[in-house]
DNA sequence: ACCTGAACACCGTTCAAGT
DNA sequence: ACCTGAACACCGTTCAAGT
């Protein structure tokens, strides 16, 4: 019937904006920020570096794509049923947002560098938003408390990640720290060395979180 | 008279770690991050690019170097004579720092790449960890809170860094926000719109700032 | 000792031309 | 419509050779 008149005529695309994201972020995966070029993304999809180019305008919207794929599925983690209070609703998006980060090489790094406005970062800043404003804080606290829990997140996950892939494998400048405290200089920190070198991530993040939420709860009186 | 057998015979160089070191930041306010390549440094200080590798190992040892500078001052903020207390103190310590991170264009960007361990980040560091310390938090609490706040500034100048130079003029993404908005899904961003289309990055990090430090109020009983 | 010149092995992006 | 081939204008880094 209509084999010649229908739309999309010739060979079928061998790319596609879903193909070309997903091999990208396996790519990432696989071998890091640094080494995601738009050239060895096409050569992972067997085609022409040029090629990319007409379903990703730059190499910054592909990197926004990414970010946001990411935060696949965070907006649902603030349970619905589960009669919690809302700091615990609020601990579980942002833990969620920190897990999605760490689930991909450099995840903080792309989302850092990107500016995502798709369904997946607008529902994690909808959600919890919701959950504030229906414990009572005003619309700005709200909003302000979104800012502040992310960009704790963000900063502390970029750590994280620089932390874990430092291109070689011993933790580089844990060195240095060493070096100057024996010097004698910087008591304070020859007495907290052992915590300031110690790589318990998930520890010091679950203590800047107990801190902003107690901060918060200070603020409702 | 010994002036053939000296040290330093030849020509005085042209180049040092000095001056790459303060062309490079002048380079980085002029133009920004993404614009200071080595071989642009180097037409700045009348060399070839080759040249800078006598002083610089990696672009990256030179970025490094850029950053612990950045900080220069920074561990001074904390007034010793002042008698506020401790939280007043470390309020003032972490101001300096996002300040000293707004001084430079992609302030933050190029000290979230980075890891200094001059004078300057680590004067810094025992500085707060000594407030804390001396206000009776553990050795482990106050290098916990250390990583929280800086982690918070990095992550928040980041974020303000980015809004304010978007390459181009307009805020690229409250565009987006808006569009999304507008549809009618997310109500929670729409009633907080203001606020988070907002441009008043200092009563945001005000208001984190100081959920924080309510937060280690709420940690000493 | 310090710098040049030139190369090596890459980048992101564009665009005429093929199929 | 979709992709190739080839180019444009760059990168960071190395290193023999000059002075």
């Amino acid at each position: 019937m209509n084999s010649s008149s229908s739309p999309n005529r010739g060979r079928p695309a061998r790319l596609n904006q879903e193909r070309t994201l997903q091999t990208a972020l396996d790519l990432l995966n696989e071998s890091g920020l640094d080494a995601l070029t738009m050239r060895r993304l096409a050569d992972a999809l067997g085609v022409q570096a040029g090629a990319l180019y007409r379903y990703f305008a730059t190499k910054h919207d592909l990197l926004t794509a990414m970010a946001e794929r990411m935060l696949d599925g965070v907006a649902d983690a603030a349970g619905p049923t589960t009669d919690s209070d809302w700091s615990e609703k609020a601990a579980d998006l942002i833990r969620a947002l920190r897990t999605a980060l760490l689930a991909h090489r450099d995840g903080a790094r792309v989302f850092a560098g990107t500016h995502p406005t798709g369904p997946n970062t607008l529902g994690f800043s909808e959600r919890l938003i919701g959950v504030l404003r229906e414990a009572g804080f005003s619309d700005s606290e709200a909003a302000r408390a979104l800012y502040t829990v992310a960009n704790f997140t963000v900063g502390h996950t970029l750590e994280e990640q620089a932390a874990h892939y430092p291109g070689d494998e011993e933790p580089t400048d844990a060195g240095a720290l060493h070096e100057a405290v024996a010097a004698g200089a910087y008591p304070h920190l020859a007495a907290t060395l052992p915590v300031l070198a110690g790589t318990d991530f998930t520890t010091n993040f679950e203590f800047g979180l107990r801190l902003l939420l107690d901060g918060l709860r200070a603020l409702q009186h």
